[in-house]
DNA sequence: CTGGATCCACAGGGATACTG
DNA sequence: CAGTATCCCTGTGGATCCAG
């Protein structure tokens, strides 16, 4: 074989393995548990701190609270104080926040399109591993 | 009355929080701490298992398999035996884990483009935090 | 109302050694 | 080469109480 021949694109390879950190350090602020459901939340406007607990419903003070400072951390929402009786704190999207909106549409798009093939894979791999564990298929399309 | 949201459209926003289940679903798989990698690594066409390890470098044979075996269940790659000495598993892309390079490039577009800006505001967040708390903290015990 | 602080349980994930 | 099994440590995240 062509041992001293490596037609594998090294340069290419390593320039996607770096957009793959890239993103990787994205999806680890907008992957968690929480952040998703929070930008949605604030999508439609300005809210104010309950209203996101209510909205997202599940999410924890805590959470919340952390997740917002993530994502005012990041640039990506404004945190507006007004020291009024009771105090009140709205929170909105920033221009890059809603930004960031469009790339998370194409996924919303792909979720809810191939959700049902998915699910189905995953029944299929259950029955897979029930039936096959020495059943297993040695494919081999030479 | 003029605050800020009170017009806010419930159904839309009920519709929009059953969205952001749908794609937290998904992002809860693509968005872990290796998913995104591994994909990119496989982006180029069938690779083999220790090929991966290479390219990813950093991970571990567990979180490379672990991560695998999630993406053969979510129908998202193939995996393929070669029964030879020593054995060979190729592992490959489906159709459907194609399709997921495309929205995961809008994400590319995003990071890449706004990396800097997200920085930038990282940093003066923590700028910030430190002039807050001594203009806060007023209070000098001692 | 809007958080901060603390305690605690659990899963994610790394290192290592072993198998086929 | 391609995993599996085990140990163990850390971070995530929930519940609760406290404060401005």
């Amino acid at each position: 074989m062509s041992d001293t021949n490596n037609f594998v694109p090294v340069l290419e390879e390593s320039h996607s393995n770096e957009k793959c950190r890239e993103v990787h350090d994205i999806l680890a602020r907008i992957g968690d548990k929480w952040t998703v459901m929070v930008v949605g939340a604030l999508s439609h406007g300005p809210v104010r701190y309950n209203q996101i607990r209510r909205s997202v419903e599940g999410i924890s003070q805590r959470m919340l609270t952390l997740t917002l400072k993530g994502l005012e951390q990041d640039g990506l929402v404004i945190r507006t104080m007004y020291p009024t009786i009771p105090p009140r704190v709205d929170y909105e999207l920033t221009d890059l926040g809603e930004k960031l909106i469009v790339p998370l549409e194409a996924l919303y798009g792909w979720a809810i399109e191939h959700r049902p093939t998915i699910l189905a894979a995953r029944e299929e791999f259950a029955k897979k591993e029930q039936r096959g564990a020495s059943t297993r298929a040695c494919v081999r399309p030479m």
